[in-house]
DNA sequence: GTCTATACCTTGATAGAC
DNA sequence: GTCTATCAAGGTATAGAC
């Protein structure tokens, strides 16, 4: 009677999530996930399929759970929403980091993307903030914008290249200036085309 | 008498680059690479130390080759030349994605990151240049901000996360509230404190 | 149906002969 | 300097006990 006693899907997930967080995807092999559930390599593939399988379903829970984190802005106004998404976005990616690039690197080359459910869910919850702000719904454009610099962000923080000084302001110096952009664009199109704001 | 007769450090490396630029860093095994010169692949120990230790070198000539193909902005004014490098920057990263993504990876936990000769020449050409828009010698900030969206734009096309519809001018969008902001902070810097422009 | 036992192939790396 | 031989891990797959 081993302590799980049992295989099922969360407890496997519970497991992988555990190795994967510390240590990265290089961390979860199948025989080390085997041995923290106290079971043989072969046994998993009665639950799991293939390594590959598992990696996709966790980056699934990873798409679902920053989208989570970033209804944090849920009432706020448009700018204090996107800026407070910002926020949560890197803050998923500095605690979370092996969760944050799992989510980001297609698994299998010429894969998913971010064109999962959770993946489009994520993306639909930002157009829809900058949509709030720049008064155009599906703006893909300023959307684009946005994300860009917050995976930037996210990316050279996470890679440890902003170096031991840190960022020195340059993340809130882009961020303002695109919200700025965005908020510029809101008020234009509020008003009748060609007159002076 | 095999081809190239014997193993040079500068042999050695051309096969890695081919190996690596076509399949990636996956394809760089030490295998395929004694095979590719013609040798055994313990051969290849008495040259290279290790497989981290060559994926190091070729960053750090990845750092100077894509240093080298900046300097394309010389000699034009301040906010063409911050264009112009922007260009340059996403051009490689399109052309040779995985001398991209070595540059920027660190290899080994907790090392390098850009801490590197060739890593420190590329930021400071980096600074230079976003200090002669703003007016400000080591604008650490403005330049941090200009790199972490060249980083995410490079970063999220080459991870195919745009999708098939590309960025949606969201990179151009991006890049001009960038300048803007920077050439607006020159202009302020440029005039007596408190004067209105 | 679930797990154990076992085997195959690939990788990075080392020891020691020549 | 290059070779042969070999190791420890890893992912994957199958046969068969219960």
């Amino acid at each position: 009677m081993p302590y799980p006693a049992k295989l099922t899907p969360e407890a496997i997930q519970a497991a992988a999530w555990a190795l994967l967080e510390q240590g990265g995807p290089a961390a979860l092999g199948m025989r080390p996930l085997a041995e923290a559930l106290g079971v043989r390599p072969s046994s998993l593939y009665r639950h799991v399929g293939s390594r590959e399988a598992l990696l996709s379903t966790l980056a699934e829970q990873a798409a679902s759970a920053l989208r989570a984190e970033l209804a944090a802005a849920a009432g706020l106004p448009p700018r204090a929403a996107l800026a407070t998404v910002a926020q949560a976005y890197w803050h998923f990616a500095r605690t979370r980091p092996h969760a944050y690039d799992l989510l980001l690197t297609p698994v299998a080359p010429q894969a998913p993307g971010l064109r999962t459910p959770a993946g489009k869910a994520l993306w639909g919850a930002l157009l829809e903030r900058v949509g709030a702000l720049t008064g155009h719904p599906d703006d893909t454009g300023h959307a684009v914008a946005y994300w860009t610099f917050l995976h930037g962000a996210a990316a050279l923080e996470r890679a440890g290249l902003y170096g031991q000084s840190g960022p020195q302001g340059g993340v809130e110096i882009g961020l303002g200036a695109l919200l700025d952009r965005m908020e510029a664009a809101g008020h234009l199109s509020s008003r009748p085309a060609g007159a002076p704001a």
